[in-house]
DNA sequence: TAGCGTTGCCAACAAGCGTTGACCAACAGA
DNA sequence: TCTGTTGGTCAACGCTTGTTGGCAACGCTA
């Protein structure tokens, strides 16, 4: 009776440590790999506890509920740079390798991506991560700051159908190329998608 | 014990009419709304037979399985007009006007989109439609034919993109871009996928 | 050593799923 | 009018799901 809260959602040393705190890293790590892998309904929590090698209740007991552990295990930094300290002429190609790095080395992202496609609140989290952490970097580079919304759309559709076609669809062509002919194809796309004056 | 074969998944006047085409055609409506709203495992046997107003258990006498409606609802034909017959300068405009029509019309790309995303087979399909129905396009209009995959798988990476962000995510931004917007964005983007001699 | 909170497992629950087979009503051809 | 086919409903099946509560072992502090 002691815990009713469920979740503690912000993992970063806030109290003094548990002797459970792997346990709980265990199951949340496990849980982005099948979200990633499998989405939002055919990751079951059984599954889940299973690769972490644990009994399902426990899951719920750390996390809550289903729910509670999809919004814990997508809880993503895109880890923005700041555009505005970077030579105007260069934040196109600087956009696409920062989202090539982000997406390589963590699979939270291709987690989102596939529940967000499933998932209400899935969903609900990618508009939030957009509005907070693309949208300013628009309203920083772009000539008109009102056009900043569009423009970062543009942006998004591009860098997500890459993301789409390269690691959920995996499209033979595109999960194939290498990250530079990915860079100096989208670079100059980006580029004109926040810096031209007109379409 | 005469119809073994479950599904006459080639609707397209055949042979001679059945007083049932109208219920087949409503689960197949109803499907079509369902997989396009909540993806494939949230969308039940049950909601879509709901929704066509008949039993459950006629869904699985008309199509088989889960799987079979699925593959029934999910046929998808692109209408890709003839390329080559267009003036070099404008096929990315086209290319962009084109698939709007075709999305805006028929929930059928929505369905697919959110499925191909959970579902192994409906992955698979996707791979297919891209292989079958856009790789010509790019083998026919880009200047080296063996750059078509790379460039084809460019031009839909930014087309599902912005489906995505669109129809699926509803990134306010991208879903309240008028039709013209969108083209005189995307239209030079893949121009430049599929014309430019280099990146 | 006793007490207590924490960590973990086990067994079960109710609900929902795809799927099946028995059964009835309407129709068409003889 | 009889008979076989077709269109459709109903009730149930076996299974999986998220979720819950009880219970045993551990580790700390007094």
């Amino acid at each position: 009776m002691t815990d009713r809260a469920p979740a503690a959602l912000t993992d970063t040393s806030d109290a003094a440590p548990r002797r459970s705190d792997a346990t709980r890293a265990g199951i949340l790590a496990a849980a982005r790999e099948r979200f990633a892998a499998d989405g939002y309904e055919r990751a079951t929590i059984r599954a889940i506890a299973k690769d972490a090698r644990i009994d399902p209740s426990m899951v719920m007991r750390y996390y809550g509920s289903k729910e509670g552990l999809f919004a814990a295990a997508t809880s993503v930094d895109l880890r923005m740079p700041d555009f505005t300290r970077v030579p105007r002429e260069e934040v196109g190609r600087l956009l696409v390798t920062h989202f090539l790095d982000v997406w390589e080395d963590a699979g939270q992202l291709t987690a989102l991506l596939r529940v967000g496609i499933t998932n209400q609140a899935g969903a609900e989290r990618m508009r939030e991560i957009f509005a907070q952490q693309l949208l300013p970097v628009a309203r920083g580079v772009c000539p008109d700051p009102a056009q900043a919304p569009t423009r970062a759309a543009l942006c998004a559709a591009q860098v997500l159908g890459l993301a789409l076609t390269r690691y959920v669809l995996r499209f033979p062509p595109s999960a194939e190329l290498t990250g530079e002919e990915i860079t100096d194809w989208l670079a100059p796309t980006l580029q004109r998608y926040l810096t031209a004056d007109r379409p």
